[in-house]
DNA sequence: CTCCAATCTTGACACTGTCAACATTAAAGA
DNA sequence: TCTTTAATGTTGACAGTGTCAAGATTGGAG
């Protein structure tokens, strides 16, 4: 199968090229010609699985939220709190982002994420780890025994994403050496 | 001088052309050879000017940064306090990037941003709006009367920033409809 | 066994950033 | 005023890019 016409499994390959490129050498230096020639191609043959470029870094954003969202789940799993929960989800949000700020860069560089505040609206195609937060959330609400209109809600949920999104983002800056002494603000992360 | 050889003031109109044409088409359509047509000039012009495309880029986005400089200002300046200055300044943070989302893409969308946190390092080279938001910072605190190590001091900055940025991050994602209550945040941003 | 649809190749096109060689001109110094 | 020079702009070239059209190959359904 290595020297046949026919590659077996070249959409995922693609996808894993597309990745290594990205980690090795920066999303710039991402080709739809290096990716074909790094699974050893022809320069057109990844249009026999994705329309366009955009098509491919769309896979691969998925592929790389999935490893995001392994991270988080397993932030959040066994947890005893919704609250606690929570805060262990913006820990890994940031760890997740401060180690391959790559990542960041690629995911949220063009701000191409669905995320619909609005808690009446489905959920459907909203950005998986705000999916999370949301559910998180609420149960919080829940466990508390708090009840709160839309619009708090919804401003809770801006503002905790905000805070644990613009550290991610923060640190996945250049020239920002500081260490997030995340220890100390844990406790202020909820309202 | 308008068809003579030596356009008089290539720099300047390119930059210009590039600010024109983010806004228009996003900054993926800005091409050098674009620029360099859409004032009268020939493909290789540029190199006169700047190093590389990238040295435009960086020329354009201090041009972007000074406005978005200005804004801040402008909200700063005539408070009362310093509490009240930083206040303005969040919102004016998040109002200029909900307004114009591009150049939060443009501006952001690499991460290439110089921001030295730590307060004992000169500040040359930072971030202008960061240098401000650390000036009505350490304001806040004299105002105040508070005393607080430079770790705090740091923590307290990244918090500031993180939410605001944040915030501006989340405005500018594709899909967020919700309108921002500002009035119900103001009095939680400062700890 | 045949045929078809999926997959891959080849070749082309326009566009891009960049460079080298050359042309023009404003301005400084004689 | 004339000459020279450095700054500025042009032309032509090159490799690399995304994309498409036409054709080749092949696994698998019938």
């Amino acid at each position: 199968m290595a020297d046949s016409y026919h590659h077996g499994n070249l959409r995922e390959a693609l996808i894993d090229a597309g990745i290594k490129i990205i980690n090795e050498n920066g999303e710039e230096n991402l080709s739809l010609r290096k990716v074909a020639a790094a699974c050893d191609v022809s320069h057109a043959a990844p249009y026999a699985h994705f329309r366009d470029k955009e098509e491919l870094i769309e896979a691969i954003k998925e592929n790389v939220t999935e490893k995001f969202m392994e991270k988080l789940i397993e932030a959040v799993e066994g947890k005893p709190s919704a609250d606690s929960a929570i805060i262990a989800m913006g820990r890994a949000y940031v760890t997740f982002f401060s180690k391959n700020p790559d990542y960041f860069i690629f995911l949220f560089g063009k701000q191409n994420i669905t995320a619909h505040l609005k808690m009446n609206k489905e959920y459907k195609g909203d950005y998986p780890p705000f999916l999370l937060l949301r559910r998180m959330y609420l149960l919080h609400l829940e466990e508390n025994g708090l009840e709160k209109s839309i619009e708090e809600q919804e401003i809770d949920l801006i503002k905790i994403w905000s805070i644990v999104h613009g550290m991610a983002s923060i640190a996945c800056m250049k020239g920002v050496k500081s260490s997030f002494n995340w220890n100390n603000i844990d406790e202020r992360l909820l309202t």
